[in-house]
DNA sequence: GTCTATATCTTGATAGAC
DNA sequence: GTCTATCAAGATATAGAC
């Protein structure tokens, strides 16, 4: 992939997760990447084709990130604090959303083709957090764990929800407070 | 207040939380309430002021929701399900989010009162959240609630994540099963 | 691959008549 | 309070030269 496409979807994910799909246009890309406008339709002909590659990496890099943090710990608990890491870095002090947030927000201005990528993460996030629980519930290094995959969907949820909660306040403490009620099962 | 500033309000509600704030204009708004869209200037004279207005009547609204359920319910546990309910019901088949989550996607496009309204308005929700986690503690229908504060903090992200599950998914059961981690608890 | 130039549409907002 | 008419700015997208 050629620089001036990396460089191209490296600012758009940033704008969209800063100020949400509607928020950012082709004249801020052009003036951030240092080409005019026309151009970047030679590499993305429509922002739907924009978008649908900004998810596409987000969700190859996510899965990288998680396939990572498995090879790296051992035990459950060990996991479910390093994704939590993964969702605060992620928030940029509180400056940018997780990309698919910030998407779903302007869910009417998408394709039905982002649509259905947005759900792909999604489900590609749930099953890889509940093999987490699952694990911290065998090695019992995660305490109350019921049923896992209840809670992947309402860990993936509260990692969303802390995230807008940071994002409200732009201070990440706020994402910290959210999240206590997690990490204090480790 | 005028029907026709109550209406501009409805469809304006009811808009934002669809598709966002950079996702609806005054065209579609003159459109919904049937007058032409110079008209809406003498209700709001710009955007700003619409949306601060927006969240003003949101703030009321939910604050006296949060004071019917006190009203109605007894115990923790109760008043904690029927909360649940009143986010239940604002999601409209995964088709509404909270106004205050639809928002803070568009953060950048707001103006500082916006924000602080924002602000407020989380502030007020996580009092009302933490008195019916501290009231689950006293009368013990809420299990395990070691601190309240974090508790509120995290019920509120995790509402509001839940809300984007149904929202991505446009199905109401994501809601319920990433909540079911909440309502086990009652 | 990038450019200039342009087309077409939509945006929020204003002026002034009624 | 609502209208018509208009504005300047910004949006995505295309054509064709280099």
């Amino acid at each position: 992939m050629s620089d001036t496409k990396t460089a191209l979807l490296d600012f758009a994910e940033h704008a969209a997760r800063a100020r949400g799909f509607d928020g950012f246009s082709y004249a801020d890309l052009a003036e951030a990447v240092g080409i005019r406008k026309a151009s970047i339709h030679y590499h993305f002909p429509t922002k739907a084709n924009l978008s649908a590659a900004l998810m596409d990496r987000y969700h190859t890099v996510l899965e990288g990130e998680c396939q990572k943090i498995e090879d790296k710990y051992e035990t459950g608990s060990e996991r479910l604090q390093a994704l939590v890491q993964l969702y605060r870095d992620a928030l940029n002090d509180g400056k940018t959303l997780c990309l698919c947030v910030s998407l779903i927000s302007s869910r009417e201005s998408l394709s039905e083709e982002v649509i259905e990528k947005i759900r792909a993460f999604r489900a590609m996030m749930v099953q890889r957090i509940q093999s987490i629980f699952e694990l911290g519930q065998t090695d019992k290094t995660i305490s109350g764990v019921t049923n896992p995959a209840s809670e992947a969907r309402a860990a993936l949820a509260l990692l969303e929800g802390a995230h807008l909660t940071a994002r409200a306040e732009e201070n990440i403490k706020t994402f910290d407070e959210a999240i206590g009620i997690l990490k204090s099962r480790c």
